[in-house]
DNA sequence: AACACGGGGAG
DNA sequence: CTCCCAGTGTT
């Protein structure tokens, strides 16, 4: 038995039961796709459920703002996805009349989707018999053939491409596709693969030549970058005495853009408060140095990711109503209540911004 | 081809 | 700690 029929074998008996499954709704395939770019099903379920919920069609998606839709994407990162999916459906709806592609070629025209996601959306929902490589897919094909360059490479793209073109099952390429991800996500796992009950195991030359180890080939990582961010929780009072909270949205074409956060001076190093408040940035903030109170002690908080290692510290500074011309123009206000409905970063949700103080 | 882009779970 | 997850866009 070829390695298509073990495969479709394997996934009638163990695929994973997922909403979006068998449904053959391109809408709902699309976001799960995107949601589930460079992230983990657990993670993404809840994620996919409160958006379709929230936007049931791509109607009510294009219709959205996006800061709406950033917002129900907080938390959940990569934020160009939601971006770009909210794009794609203006797009869509404006363009072709709210009607979806139908093929690998038009799909792939749409923000957002690259070659992966529109094989995946044209296979599962349209039947076209087109390979969709993920991860799991790419750690399966590597090991089982023993391909030895990387995915990265353009040859590797090439080598990767030609074999699950001679494999695919040509009658059922979605359930290929989807079979492929299961079982590399399930047998074929990155660490401590299932070899001994692999039903692949006599025909994996990787496994056969005791070398599973050394499959996938993968690049070398890039030294992760570190940053420091000095946050400045500043807040005055209106003419009721509520408290405002300066914020502002990110435009950067940095980490986090079009997300809200607190005004933030970025340093090279990491800087004192005595730095911080004799640094230009500052000065220009807030003219009279009589008129703000700031507590000295910032609260920190280490936020890890994948390619950059933040460094934060939050300070708390009040500052009279009569001196916010400057800040004015750089930030905007508003109450706890208004910021809280904002999409914001996990650093600045997990920061604390909404305590009273920071004794 | 190299790099930027988040956050979290598993080992 | 390290690895990597249903990748894409930009330079």
């Amino acid at each position: 038995m070829n390695f298509s029929d073990r495969l479709l074998n394997w996934y009638d008996k163990n695929k994973r039961t997922l909403p979006w499954r068998n449904s053959q709704d391109p809408y709902k395939v699309w976001i799960s796709e995107i949601i589930l770019q460079q992230t983990r099903i657990d993670q993404g379920l809840v994620y996919y459920n409160r958006f379709l919920n929230a936007f049931p069609d791509v109607r009510h998606l294009a219709a959205a703002s996006e800061d709406e839709v950033l917002r129900l994407w907080q938390g959940l990162g990569y934020y160009s996805r939601a971006r770009n999916l909210h794009r794609a459906a203006r797009d869509i709806v404006e363009m072709h009349n709210a009607e979806f592609p139908r093929c690998y070629q038009d799909w792939i025209r749409l923000k957002g989707i690259g070659p992966y996601t529109a094989a995946a959306i044209a296979s599962i929902v349209f039947k076209e018999v087109v390979p969709a490589l993920d991860g799991n897919a790419y750690r399966l094909l590597a090991r089982v053939f023993a391909l030895s360059y990387n995915k990265d490479s353009s040859k590797g793209k090439k080598q990767f491409l030609d074999v699950a073109n001679q494999i695919i099952d040509t009658q059922r390429p979605g359930d290929f596709n989807q079979a492929m991800m299961d079982f590399g996500s399930l047998i074929c796992k990155p660490a401590l693969p299932l070899c001994p009950e692999c039903p692949m195991n006599d025909i994996c030359v990787a496994f056969q030549n005791d070398a599973v180890a050394g499959y996938p080939v993968k690049n070398p990582k890039r030294p992760v970058k570190i940053r420091h961010f000095n946050y400045f929780r500043i807040t005055t009072y209106d003419q009721q005495g509520n408290t405002l909270l300066y914020i502002r949205k990110r435009k950067e074409n940095d980490i986090w853009k079009n997300l809200y956060d607190l005004p933030l001076l970025e340093t090279a190093r990491e800087a004192s408060p005595e730095e911080l408040f004799k640094h230009p940035w500052w000065k220009s903030l807030i003219h009279c140095q009589n008129n703000y109170t700031i507590f000295r002690h910032p609260k920190q908080r280490i936020h890890k990711l994948t390619h950059q290692t933040i460094k934060a510290k939050i300070y708390y500074v009040s500052v009279d109503a009569e001196h916010t011309r400057t800040l004015n123009k750089m930030f905007f206000a508003v109450d706890f209540e208004r910021f809280e409905q904002l999409a914001k970063p996990r650093l600045i949700e997990l920061l604390n911004w909404n305590a009273d103080n920071n004794e």
